[in-house]
DNA sequence: CGGCCTTTTGAGTGTGTTCAAATAGGGTGG
DNA sequence: CCACCCTATTTGAACACACTCAAAAGGCCG
């Protein structure tokens, strides 16, 4: 088994020196489409960082609803608790790889990387509440593509890893909304889809309005 | 001007042996109704705990539409940030009172005690997104008011500090759907109104079923 | 008591949902 | 390489819930 060094980078900053890295030897996993890495309730004593692929956080409610709270992309760390039990459940959306490691090595003493980790997460919470409060479908899905859009690497042009149900319980809308707001989107000249998962953004300017 | 020590209290844990308390020094500061504390894109160096009343914290979109991302009750601290400017634009509810210390102490190394109560401000982030995402008008009514109840020390009575307004800036509604909502969960007997600011929660056991 | 602000209630509208069916896309085996 | 099947996505029609606009009722403070 491969054997390789997490390397927990500051998601908020920019530039070189920012960069920061825990001291913890961590293994590859491979993981396959709608794999569970682990479930609600679940003791949380492993951290990951993605290397390739993509993985969604999500809770349910009793009712069957799915809520999607987050999309994990290659470089970003998830799974750190401050419970023994995971408050959320996590599942590869396609095929992914990770890098695992002990949670215990890296609570006893929080360093400035984890913390500067922690406090990105928060803040990507926050800003999901801000998409999820009382704004129009168009809005949520204009500042999703543009979200991922960014996070995959800053390009106008996605390959879009999840399907639409997984953005709808990420959104709060229903898997047809979404369906119907990408064809309003695309009619209105703000996208242009080769392929329903593969997408062209367009007047970025604009479409940026629409999210605030 | 009082000078108290800034005791960062557990969020999350139960019993005494989990209190763990900051060495710094903080200073009391009283604040009328709708004062504002700081406002978005202030510099952000200076923490502040709750001692009484209530403080909102909001992002404001560009159409002037308000979301209150959280209310902050005595002993809980706010205002810790990644970066060197507010993300939120705080301000009292009602007369209140913090005590306010630099954040500069506290950033550089970061302890067990922060750390978790920053993982607390996470969780609670995580949960209004549950609450955010795909539920109805009654069931966001009834986790605010359940979650209120708990957080004002677990009885049923409750002192509404905030008005329709903020509710609804906080569950992504409208005033008139919270005040219908009110009106409907006390029809089927969920709560009982003495004043609009005073309720009565009963039937806690059903009440909850509506928030998973 | 009067004025002002908050809350409630009413009526009509609109956006997103639900249920249903058609179409497109992707993978597999022949 | 193509046909087929299965799933994902799109589209359609009717409905429901929350919103908007408007007015009445209730509280609070001078």
């Amino acid at each position: 088994m491969p054997v390789q060094r997490l390397a927990i980078d500051n998601p908020e900053s920019t530039g070189a020196g920012a960069r920061a890295e825990l001291n913890v030897i961590g293994i590859a996993r491979g993981l396959v489409r709608d794999q569970l890495l682990f479930a609600e309730g679940d003791s949380a004593d492993l951290v990951y960082k993605m290397v390739t692929g993509v993985v969604r956080s999500y809770r349910l409610l009793a009712d069957g609803r799915r809520q999607i709270t987050g999309f994990h992309l290659p470089g970003d760390v998830f799974g750190i608790e401050l419970r023994h039990a995971r408050s959320e459940a996590a599942e590869a959306v396609a095929e992914a790889t990770v890098i695992v490691a002990r949670r215990s090595s890296l609570t006893a003493e929080p360093d400035e990387a984890l913390w500067r980790h922690a406090m990105g997460v928060l803040r990507r919470s926050q800003d999901h509440v801000l998409t999820l409060g009382r704004r129009s479908a168009a809005e949520r899905v204009a500042s999703f593509l543009l979200d991922l859009a960014q996070r995959l690497g800053g390009r106008d042009e996605i390959a879009l890893p999840m399907s639409r149900q997984d953005i709808a319980d990420y959104l709060g809308l229903t898997i047809e909304t979404v369906s119907r707001t990408l064809t309003l989107l695309q009619a209105r000249g703000f996208i242009r889809a080769r392929g329903c998962r593969h997408l062209r953004l367009q007047r970025l300017a604009t479409l940026s309005e629409l999210c605030e």
